[in-house]
DNA sequence: CAGTGCTGCGAGTTTAC
DNA sequence: ATCACGTAAACTCGCAGCACTG
């Protein structure tokens, strides 16, 4: 028979009709199916099949790519998934699920789903239609939630209850269908009771399915069928069954790789994971995608017309069924909090008032009232007020909250509380009579042709003292200069996040207020999803070939490792992020749930999909935990002074950046040119060797370092040579994404398309064709264009800025309150930190650093990585004469340090 | 007293901001 | 000699310590 070749990407010219894979599994059925979602959906594009099923085991996480793949290769993707049918009373498996007496089901162990497991069948569940959909993410839900045990159950009970909308196939040899008509074979049931089960049986399903052979031999090699002909007659009376039931019988391949050569891929996987010598034969299966002719030969002992119905016409027929729909409901569906757009109106009015007067700087309202009607076109004012009242309640808790992120660019955000940053043009303030002036404004709030006073500082913390020429008092200084465009856009199209930071010890007390705010039903952890990668690849093919003793050549491993490069390992849960629903919508429309494992029941269950395919249809809003706040606050306890306040322009402070003579201490003392260590950011030798090279004097350079020194290529390889080379200054160089869109504009260039540059500059993409076109007539010089091709990840300004005023303030304690300092350090560092060897002294300490480096520095593992860093702030201390006692059984705190007479008493678990 | 199960912790891996 | 992004969180597994049990 003319085969046509599996390799071809072409259509098959030798048959007159395609058919449909209606059972298929891609790298998202965990740690079993190899096939890349994309290759699949394109070979059976490119095969001219009319459509492709996704079906892994328990799970829908291929939904959203298999979906975008669709229609890139313009084919039909059926959404569906392979579950456990759990055929048992809901009653006996909840028994089950709680026999195990006390504490958590998880992890349950393979061996005890025991009785159980003989009644677990593989089941076939299609979405046909919206609701079907819905009730499949139910179905998902459900089986993590609550039916969890070892593997996500499905009763047979929910399922009937959700089976509407739902295209149900019989699945495979470990299907409930399949076992019967293979226990009637054995003659383990009589005809009779074969008869009465099956029947009822078979009323749930909508489909028979029947496998190559190769699929099933498994049995005949374990013994339990005498042959071949054994399954061929298994498969025979199947189709009889069908006939008898009007139900239609498909032929599905089972798919779990995409070719042939990657039989070898799943059997590596088996056995890189295989904990013990338990290896399954039926691995070494040839479960790839066949083609239509590949499937007519394999089943031609049907006889030519059942053959065709099989392996053609059936699947296409219901394939037909299937309507189209997508698996995430399209637009920004935002929550809503009741009087949002007026309330966050009067608290920005207000707090404008409490800075800037009753007749704010023309300038201060402009800014104002063009990002609010922004905020509320575009649907975010809802947001803006969920954020100002976390931070409230954090506050009123006595907990401070960070900014970070974009948001800060956001003039609104600051007058809301979301950001310490003030995103205005620097200018002077007068705290008596809110006297404004703008260095680059005049007072209409037009450009002035010369900066005032000839004054060039770029942020307020760099502005010269200026004396309030009403009211003959000193004045404020604030105003980062940060263009809102950074966080909104500039048509409103892309959805941004807010993000806050708050001490370690209350995140999840903000989850559960933001919980409490919308209901529990509304707030869920973002997902992700593990995979593998290069490294755990590597160590599972060299497993494979110690235990097989194959050699294989380089491009074999390579091939291989690429292969297994993107399998699903387990599902997780994002850092701090939340996503929140609006109050008529449910999670379900949009994704499954799924419950946290084992430590954090406390947690909101995690979205199904990722954070990524839902960013453009759910907010979320990111918590994330910090050690900065807990050591701001700590401080603030060590001191009795408010550290937010602490002066941000303090030349103490700032050469610290520079030098080490604020210290107290010599270069050599401490073995470091500048006196940052233990300063967050910026104390590693990364970035302490660019403090070195660049030596900066002022805010807005340390703003700038702290861009550069976060990112691959943005220092090394890119703005280090070309300020050596003598292109351009610190200043002139890509330090933080807004300066990209902030040159380009200058440049003369559309702002709309700047933005869009900036964005894919910051992410990492590099630039255009188009945009390298259009920026070289607009004569932006070529370094600039290969920085922008260079850079990896780039901070926005607004964050920069965020994270040097924490560092400033803890510096700031670093010069004047030494001992608090080193007091807050440790105790955030107390899991690194070796209060003996502390206590020993100088000598001590250095014979330790000089242990850790002697098998060499970059050989360390991570944590002693750790230990070796807060070793060397210990030193510092010590050079700086504040000592470390030993631990007090009696003194000691459980988990922080404590301070007397100006010695450090370390916590109880150091 | 050995066996069992729970608990907490560190190492290794991955994802995310 | 080395060319480095810094930091937070979660999950799995193996191991040690401890209490309970037959
Ligand atoms: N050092 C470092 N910091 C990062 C990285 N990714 C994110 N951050 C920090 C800086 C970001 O401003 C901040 C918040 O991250 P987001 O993912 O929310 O992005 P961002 O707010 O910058 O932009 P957005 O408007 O939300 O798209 O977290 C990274 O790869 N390295
Ligand atoms: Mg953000
Ligand atoms: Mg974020
Ligand atoms: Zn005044």
């Amino acid at each position: 028979m003319n085969t046509p070749s599996q390799t071809s990407t072409v259509r098959n010219a030798n048959v007159t009709a395609e058919r449909v894979e209606l059972h298929a599994h891609t790298k998202m059925s965990q740690m079993d199916g190899v096939a890349d979602a994309k290759e699949l959906i394109g070979r059976a594009a490119a095969w001219g099949h009319p459509a492709i099923g996704v079906t892994d085991h328990a799970n829908v996480h291929a939904f959203p790519e298999a979906h975008t793949m669709g229609r890139q290769f313009g084919i039909k993707v059926l959404l569906g998934m392979e579950g456990y049918l759990a055929n048992a009373p809901v009653a006996l498996i909840k028994e089950l699920l709680a026999s195990k007496k006390t504490g958590p089901v998880y992890p349950p162990r393979r061996e005890e789903i025991g009785e159980l497991k003989s009644a677990v069948y593989h089941i076939i569940l299609y979405a046909r239609t919206p609701p079907g959909l819905r009730n499949l993410y139910e179905l998902v839900s459900l089986s993590y939630c609550s039916y969890d045990y070892g593997m996500p159950l499905i009763p047979r009970d929910v399922l009937e209850q959700y089976r509407e909308g739902l295209l149900i196939g019989s699945a495979c040899a470990h299907g409930e269908l399949f076992h019967m008509v293979l226990q009637a074979h054995l003659n383990r049931i009589t005809p009779d009771e074969f008869e009465q089960q099956f029947s009822a049986a078979q009323a749930l399903y909508d489909y028979y399915e029947i496998q190559p052979r190769a699929n099933n031999m498994f049995y005949v090699t374990k013994g339990t069928l005498a042959s071949e002909e054994d399954i061929l007659a298994i498969n025979r009376r199947i189709c009889e069954l069908g006939a008898q039931h009007g139900k239609l019988v498909a032929a599905t391949g089972d798919v779990h790789m995409l070719k042939p050569d990657d039989v070898l891929l799943r059997r590596v996987l088996q056995i890189g994971q295989a904990r013990d010598e338990e290896i399954d034969e039926h691995v070494g299966a040839p479960l790839y995608f066949k083609t239509t002719a590949e499937m007519l030969d394999e089943f031609a002992y049907l006889g030519p017309d059942l053959v065709r119905s099989v392996v053609i016409d059936n699947p296409q027929r219901l394939m037909a069924l299937v309507e189209a729909f997508t698996p995430i409901p399209s637009g920004f569906h935002p929550p809503k909090l009741k009087g949002a757009e007026d309330d966050l109106r009067q608290i920005c009015e207000a707090r404008c008032r409490a800075l800037y007067g009753a007749q704010p700087h023309p300038l201060v309202t402009r800014r104002m009232q063009r990002e609010l009607s922004d905020i509320v076109r575009n649907y975010f004012a809802d947001l803006y007020m969920l954020a100002h009242k976390v931070v409230k309640q954090s506050l009123d808790d006595g907990y401070i909250v960070g900014s970070r992120g974009s948001v800060g660019s956001s003039f609104v955000a600051f007058l809301a509380g979301i950001t310490e940053v003030n995103s205005l043009p620097p200018h002077y303030a007068c705290a008596q009579c809110s006297y404004t002036e703008f260095t680059q404004f005049d007072e209409r709030g037009e450009p002035r042709p010369a900066p005032l006073d000839g004054i060039m500082a770029e942020v307020g913390e760099d502005l010269p003292p200026r004396i309030c020429p009403q009211c003959g008092v000193l004045m404020q200084r604030y105003g980062f200069n940060i263009p809102f465009e950074t966080f909104a856009g500039f048509e409103g199209n892309q959805t941004p996040d807010i993000d806050l930071i708050f001490a370690r010890e209350y995140q999840s007390r903000a989850h559960r207020y933001i919980e409490d705010l919308f209901g529990k039903d509304h707030v869920y952890r973002a997902g992700t999803i593990s995979t593998l990668q290069d490294l755990m690849a590597f160590f599972f093919v060299q497993k494979y070939r110690k235990k097989t003793g194959e050699q294989w050549p380089d491009e074999e491993v390579n091939r291989v490792i690429e292969g297994l490069v993107g399998i699903k390992r387990m599902t997780g849960q994002h850092p701090g992020g939340l996503i929140i629903l609006p109050q008529h919508k449910s999670i379900t429309e949009f994704c499954p749930v799924q419950c946290p494992p084992t430590n954090n029941r406390d947690n909101p269950p995690a979205t199904h999909f990722d954070y990524h395919v839902l960013q453009e249809n759910l907010f979320k809003f990111d918590i994330l935990g910090h050690a900065d706040m807990t050591q701001v606050q700590l401080l603030s306890e060590y001191t009795g002074m408010d550290i937010t306040k602490v002066p941000l322009n303090d030349p103490k402070t700032l050469s610290l950046f520079s030098c080490v003579k604020a210290l107290g201490v010599t270069e050599k003392e401490i073995g470091t040119h500048v006196g940052t260590y233990g300063i967050p950011e910026f104390g590693t030798e990364f970035v302490r060797g660019m403090l070195d090279d660049t030596r900066p004097q002022t805010f807005a350079d340390i703003v700038r370092i702290s861009g550069l020194s976060n990112g691959i290529d943005v220092w090394l390889n890119n703005a280090r040579d070309i300020i050596k080379n003598g292109h351009a200054t610190l200043q002139q160089c890509i330090c933080n994404r807004d300066d990209i869109m902030h040159y380009l504009i200058e440049k003369g260039m559309a702002p709309f398309s700047t933005y869009k540059i900036m964005e894919q500059v910051r992410k990492g993409k590099g630039l255009k064709p188009d945009d390298i076109m259009a920026m070289r007539e607009h004569t932006v010089p070529d370094w600039y264009i290969e920085s922008c091709q260079k850079i990896k990840y780039n901070f926005p300004k607004a964050h920069a800025v965020a994270y040097v005023i924490n560092a400033l303030r803890i510096a700031y304690c670093k010069v004047h309150r030494p001992v608090a300092f080193y007091a807050s350090y440790f105790t955030v560092k107390r899991h690194a930190l070796n209060a003996p060897v502390v206590a020993g002294g100088k000598r001590a300490i250095r014979a330790a650093i000089d242990e850790l480096e002697a098998g060499g520095r970059c050989k360390l593992a991570k944590n002693e990585q750790e230990i070796l860093t807060v070793y060397e702030v210990a030193l510092e201390m010590c050079e700086r004469g504040i000592c470390m006692r030993p631990v007090d059984i009696y003194k000691s705190d459980a988990a922080r340090c404590i301070i007397e007479n100006g010695d450090i008493i370390p916590p109880l678990c150091c």
